[in-house]
DNA sequence: TTGACATATTCCTATATGGGAATATATTGT
DNA sequence: ACAATATATTCCCATATAGGAATATGTCAA
C-alpha cells in the first residue's frame, strides 16, 4: 500500500512544506492566486496543484471575482491537529521539569563542594 | 518530484495513522515492540518499520534490555508542530466568535418581532 | 468576436511509500 | 553450540506523488 494521498485528511496536506507556507500566507486576508505566485515565488501551476489538495481538505476556502479565485485560509480545519498535538503537552512539559530538576541538583552538589 | 520521505520530519511522519497511534501509546510509558504488536493490532515488521521511522525523525526514543527493545515517545519532537498549528488558534476563535455574534444579532432580531 | 489576462488541468517522470511474506540478526537460557 | 524468543531487514508491488512544460478553461474589455 502506497502512502495515503496528501487529499485524504490535514495532516497529509499538511506535511507538505509550501502547503504550510500558503496556508500561512492566507490566514490573515484572501489573496488571489497571482499573489501568492508572485509572494511566495513558486510557479503558478505548482501553486493551484497545492490549493488544490488544500481544498480538498477544506483548509482553505475559495471564492470567484470575475478573473480572480481569492483564496483564504480556513483555520477551523487545522484545529484537530492542534488538539492532537496538545495531547503531548504535558509530556514534554515533564521532560522539561526532570531536566530543570536534575541540572539544580547540579547545581547543588557544585554548591556544596 | 516525489513526495518528502517520511522520515524527512515530524510533519511527514505523523501523517501516517499508525504512527500516531504508536506514538500515542508510547507517551506514558516505554513499551516493547511485542506489547506494541499486541495492543494495537499490527504485523510485528510493520511495528518495526513505523518505529524505525519514527526514530529517524527523533519521535520515539529506544532502550535495550535483553532481547527486548524499550520505544517510548518523544513529546519533545512533536512540539514544533503544536506551536505551527498554535499560530493559527486566533484566527479560528476569531471564526467562531463571528459565528456567535451573527447568532446573538439573529437572535435579538428575533425578540423584536 | 478577438485578444489579453488569470487560473486550472494534463502529461510526463523519478522516487518514496506501506503492507505482506520471507528471512536475517541479536540475545538469552540450557 | 543450539533452540527459542524478540526485533529488524529485505524483497516485491501498486500507487501517489511534486515539479516542469505545455495546454486548456474561464472571464473580462474593447
Amino acid at each position: 500500500m502506497p502512502r495515503a494521498a496528501t487529499s485524504s485528511d490535514a495532516f497529509n496536506a499538511v506535511a507538505e512544506p509550501r502547503r504550510r507556507e500558503i496556508l500561512h500566507y492566507l490566514a490573515n486576508d484572501e489573496r488571489a492566486v497571482g499573489d501568492i505566485v508572485a509572494s511566495l515565488g513558486m510557479e503558478q501551476p505548482s501553486v493551484s496543484k497545492h490549493l488544490k489538495v488544500l481544498r480538498e481538505v477544506g483548509l482553505v476556502r475559495v471564492r470567484r471575482n470575475g478573473r480572480h479565485m481569492f483564496y483564504r485560509t480556513n483555520a477551523e480545519a487545522i484545529r484537530p491537529m492542534h488538539e492532537w498535538t496538545k495531547m503531548f503537552e504535558r509530556f514534554w512539559q515533564h521532560q522539561l521539569n526532570r531536566v530543570k530538576e536534575r541540572a539544580e541538583a547540579k547545581a547543588r552538589e557544585l554548591d556544596k563542594a
